[in-house]
DNA sequence: GCCGGTCTTCACGCGTTCTTCGCGCCGTCG
DNA sequence: CGACGGCGCGAAGAACGCGTGAAGACCGGC
């Protein structure tokens, strides 16, 4: 769940900010001064942080900058409306955008998701491994007993399909659907064909396979 | 320098921007509709993207999405006011910043500041060595054995997206995609052409690469 | 207008991969 | 007990992908 501190003074708007984001699904803490403001930051590592500038005990930049100072987490800023140079310099500061005073509550979701889309440009891609090999789905390699398994294109693709879908059945028709497009959801025996040649690859015992097993009539499962 | 390129159908607009910009020593390139807008995005490669909604030949959201589909430049949209809807859609496109016509020139050089630096990360390993040769992502160079290597632009470009993505296969597409833009996705022969050269001016032994190695049917793996 | 460098396009040869088929095994079900 | 469908296996021709050299198109500088 994706983590968001808001810090701002003014009760009402720290009300219905903590309301629609938690309808949204996110997870929200609060803070009322830039000094607890700061201390949250450190405490509850959120992913986002939306920061009113109208603080009564620091200046809004003042907050950004303590923040840059070790994290790049992104901010969002509020503040009244006017006020240009303010603006800029929140920015200048190290916001990561900025958002007028009445705003409406679809803009704000709509700028966070974008500020938390652009923080995190890494849609992890796990390793999977087994006792006798392992799977790397981000560098699509597949390394058994410390070298390199020469894998031909659909070899791979059957058995990316199998393991992003770990411990799952996988339909006879998902997987020449995904492999092979529409149009091959009756060519069975393509899977016989590479299922046998994944086993060669990788299993101990092909004949009697220990990862890569068949579902009778159904399908094939990926057992790690 | 920061190139940025502005997509606008108002010439006034296009002109103020044009002359600001330029007068805090960006490179600006422009275009006055949606389609020229987005082939200039593949041709110019520019860091930034200024983008009106109010497009004659398409629709806002599409030319986000266009360029979303094959590039990661942050895009900043500009908008008239109110527009509430447009707003969210722009950013859930993939839009990164959403400024409002009337703006202020300084808002808009703020907010510009901050996409880039939010674009520019870079805190990683930026050189790139080998037993034979080294790749200095950040200085554009390649040398070996103590002496520069004179690579063609598009030999440069290769290479830097197969040494960003080091270890890590690269796909026949993504390589097209990001070297040569949308549109070449079936040229698959220009990357044997490139990276014959690659091999002939980096490998030891062109014939029997150790360091940028094919997989055939997928793609290439650079190897450090 | 010429010239060097760069990009695009093409054809050939070779090795790999895909597709297709037949056979035999096994479990299920009538 | 026998028929049948689903599965594993091996083999063979067709199709495809890769590396290579080379030629023409294009572009910018002089």
């Amino acid at each position: 769940m994706i983590k968001v501190l808001v810090i701002d003074d003014e009760a009402p708007i720290l009300r219905a900010l903590k309301i629609n984001l938690t309808a949204r699904k996110y997870e929200v803490s609060t803070a009322a001064d830039g000094a607890s403001g700061l201390a949250a930051m450190a405490r509850e590592r959120p992913d986002v942080l939306i920061l009113d500038l109208g603080l009564p005990d620091m200046d809004g930049t003042d907050v950004i900058r303590g923040v840059r100072g070790w994290s790049s987490t992104p901010i969002i800023v509020l503040s009244a409306w006017g006020q240009e140079s303010q603006k800029v310099a929140a920015l200048d500061a190290g916001a990561d955008d900025y958002v007028t005073k009445p705003f409406g509550m679809d803009e704000l979701l709509a700028r966070l998701r974008a500020a938390v889309r652009r923080a995190s440009p890494a849609p992890d891609e796990p390793v999977i491994t087994t006792a006798d090999f392992t799977v790397d789905l981000a560098g699509k390699r597949v390394t058994r007993a410390g070298a390199d398994v020469r894998l031909t294109p659909t070899e791979w693709q059957m058995l990316e399909v199998l393991a992003r879908n770990a411990d799952k059945l996988v339909t006879q028709r998902q997987l020449l659907q995904e492999v092979w497009g529409p149009g091959y959801q009756n060519e069975a025996g393509y899977l016989r064909v590479y299922m046998a040649n994944l086993r060669r690859k990788l299993e101990p015992d092909p004949s009697a396979p220990r990862y890569l097993l068949t579902e009778p009539g159904r399908g094939y499962r990926f057992r790690p």
